[in-house]
DNA sequence: AGAATATACAGGATAACCCTGATTAACAGA
DNA sequence: TCTGTTAATCAGGGTTATCCTGTATATTCT
């Protein structure tokens, strides 16, 4: 008995290599392919695929609103995460979707064999490099706030805000009428807790999020 | 006489898709691959292949840079830009560096194999999806861009890049090979020339020209 | 040749970062 | 009600990073 596996990704020149060479394994049949999130949704609703292996920056529907669906539909249906986003919001998102695997492009393409027997298998597979504290975050808040996580506190934003849109820590401190030093630790709070390295991926995390528009 | 061929693109599952792919056409050879900008142009100047294929969005230096780079000092290498990217700024960009070929991913994989016998042969490719585009970009850019002076220098645009994602000077000097005081000198030359006030100012820049990805 | 630009480097001042703390208020669970 | 957790506030003190002001050489443009 081969695996089913549908395949939804926008860019035709990656689902056709990885189709021909998902192909090429004896366990793996791919029966189905879409590059938007709508004919996403319908087919594999029709075709009813062992894993959907979805993208997430697909056309008119995305993959993680994809995953949703599919979701509330059939709870038991397989669903892997392919994608470049490695943003911590994302991840978020798809472990609160409960999808089953989370694979980075930017990985091995034997890590998606592995992922896809993995995850038949009942398994769940996250990319390596997916750093293990965003989880760890993110599941020791799961369920205390009521099924929405929230990451960082109301004020934190707020200071992710200012911070993204250029003001220095005193500035910050001047404009909230607060010392130097409670900025500092809100800073340093906030990096850990969404697990940014640098300033920069601060800045990328409220594009991300719409905090600020680029 | 086969083609040789490098690939450089920062995602792993692509680049060793393609490969795998490319590899069984009889007349194609892939001589090497690269996953970001330094990498690649070290190793197309070393390697000499027939035709360079590079993403736009490699980390370090991005695709377009090294192609100007590699022109630079070659002007008879043959490039084939393959990017997720159809704006028509960045497909004009492309045609000023007078690549071979800009072959879009959501295109198919003949496309590709198309591009490079075409350009091997002498000729120029582009996606049939992007010909509109690519001549309103040229008539709406055509005499700008003729004798305009480019308002940071390549190496200046390279630190951009390197600061935007996310590396300290301390980084960015030992990536380049150079003193922690000339990559300051420089990031300070780049604030002032792009009347920027903070780095994420610089970040923001980054995201509207491209240079990375939010 | 002269001017402008790109590239490279330094010293000293300022700001940010890191770690280990502390206090107070609000609030949820045993 | 007591206890534990989190949010929000602040501090000391040491380590790094960044900013500002200069200098110098090679290359490019006119």
């Amino acid at each position: 008995m081969t695996i089913k596996v549908f395949l939804a990704d926008d860019h035709k020149i990656l689902r056709e290599s990885l189709i021909i060479l998902l192909q090429q394994e004896s366990d793996i049949e791919v029966i189905g392919e879409a590059a938007d999130g709508h004919q996403a949704l319908v087919d594999i609703q029709r075709l009813k695929p062992d894993i959907a292996i979805l993208d997430i920056s697909l056309p008119q529907l995305n993959g993680l609103e994809v995953a949703a669906r599919l979701k509330k539909e059939d709870p038991a249906i397989k669903i892997i995460i392919l994608t470049m986003h490695k943003n911590e919001d994302l991840v978020a998102r798809a472990y609160q979707l409960e999808v089953n695997g989370y694979v980075l492009k930017d990985n091995a393409l034997e890590e998606l064999l592995k992922s896809i027997r993995i995850v038949q298998a009942g398994g769940i597979y996250l990319s390596s490099d997916i750093t293990s504290t965003v989880i760890a975050g993110f599941v020791a808040n799961f369920g205390k706030t009521g099924g929405k996580a929230e990451l960082i506190s109301s004020r934190e934003r707020e200071i992710v805000q200012l911070l993204a849109e250029g003001n220095s820590n005193k500035n910050i401190a001047q404009l909230l009428n607060l010392s130097l030093k409670t900025v500092e630790t809100h800073r340093s709070n906030i990096m850990h807790k969404l697990g940014l390295k640098s300033i920069t991926d601060l800045v990328l995390y409220a594009v991300r999020n719409h905090l600020i528009e680029p």
